[in-house]
Order: structure tokens, then C-alpha cells, then sequence
DNA sequence: ATTCTCACA
DNA sequence: TGTGAGAA
């Protein structure tokens, strides 16, 4: 497929795309006239990328780790380095850290919205207060 | 439609 | 990490 029916079953712009194998994190081949062409496994792949993304790794360490997380699992396992132990390691402290920041702002607007859920009508009550503090 | 590069947020 | 513009 051309980098346009990846992108659209991806949900990931082209531009994206072009990226991230700038980046080395898929590769694609090419047609005669220049056009990437890509395999069907580039769709998991892509959204893998993007899940590890969003978990806020660099795409420098998905470079890394991608290859571990592949099908063959119990080919890739016994290649673990402990430099790539201790990344990993690492990698999954900062998730856990992103996850506890994440639960505090998820409560805090929860906290707001109860709030301003009983304040409907006349516009003033106690959901400024709460925004002032004093609820 | 797709490619590339340069520059920038 | 991701985007925009311009040219091929």
C-alpha cells in the first residue's frame, strides 16, 4: 500500500509518516516512480509507535525497544542487554510518574465539575467560590 | 497524488 | 515531536 491508505487507516498524517522512517522507526520500500510502498504489518507497527508515543517515549527509545516488542517474543528476550534492562526500567518509572500526574489532574477537573454541576441556572454560587478557594 | 528539503514552533 | 511552504 502507498503511504496514503496507511495514513488513513493509521489516522496518522502522511507528514507522519514521512517522519517517523526519517526517525528509523518504519521502513518502507519504493516503487519505480519514488513512492513509498508499505506492508501490511506497517499498520500495527504505526499504531504501536503511536501508543508509545503518546505514553510519552522519545522515538529514540521506541527505536530500541520496538524490535523487542515484535511477534517472535521469545527470540527477542534473550538478547536483552543490560543497558536496555536499565531503559526500560527507567522508561516504565517515568510512565508511572506521567500516570500518578495524570490521576491528579483527572480528579482535580472531576472535583471542578462537580462543582459547577450545581450551579446551572444564576451563573454565580458556588462554583466561583470553588475557583477562588473557598469551597 | 506523491516526493523532497529547509526552516521553525 | 511535529508542522508548513515551495518545488519537482
Amino acid at each position: 500500500m502507498r503511504i496514503g491508505e496507511l495514513s488513513a487507516r493509521t489516522g496518522t498524517p502522511r507528514r507522519l509518516l514521512r517522519y517517523y522512517e526519517e526517525q528509523g522507526l518504519i521502513v518502507a520500500e519504493r516503487c519505480a516512480n519514488g513512492y513509498r510502498a508499505y506492508d501490511e504489518f506497517c499498520v500495527d507497527r504505526v499504531l504501536q509507535i503511536r501508543g508509545l508515543l503518546d505514553a510519552g517515549l522519545p522515538t529514540r527509545i521506541i527505536k530500541q525497544i520496538l524490535p523487542c516488542l515484535n511477534k517472535p517474543r521469545a527470540i527477542h528476550f534473550p538478547d536483552a542487554t543490560p543497558e536496555m534492562l536499565a531503559t526500560l526500567e527507567g522508561e516504565r518509572d517515568r510512565m508511572t510518574e506521567r500516570i500518578e500526574t495524570l490521576m491528579r489532574n483527572r480528579d482535580a477537573i472531576g472535583a471542578y465539575l462537580e462543582v459547577v454541576r450545581g450551579t446551572v441556572g444564576g451563573g454565580r454560587g458556588a462554583a466561583q467560590e470553588a475557583a477562588r478557594g473557598v469551597a
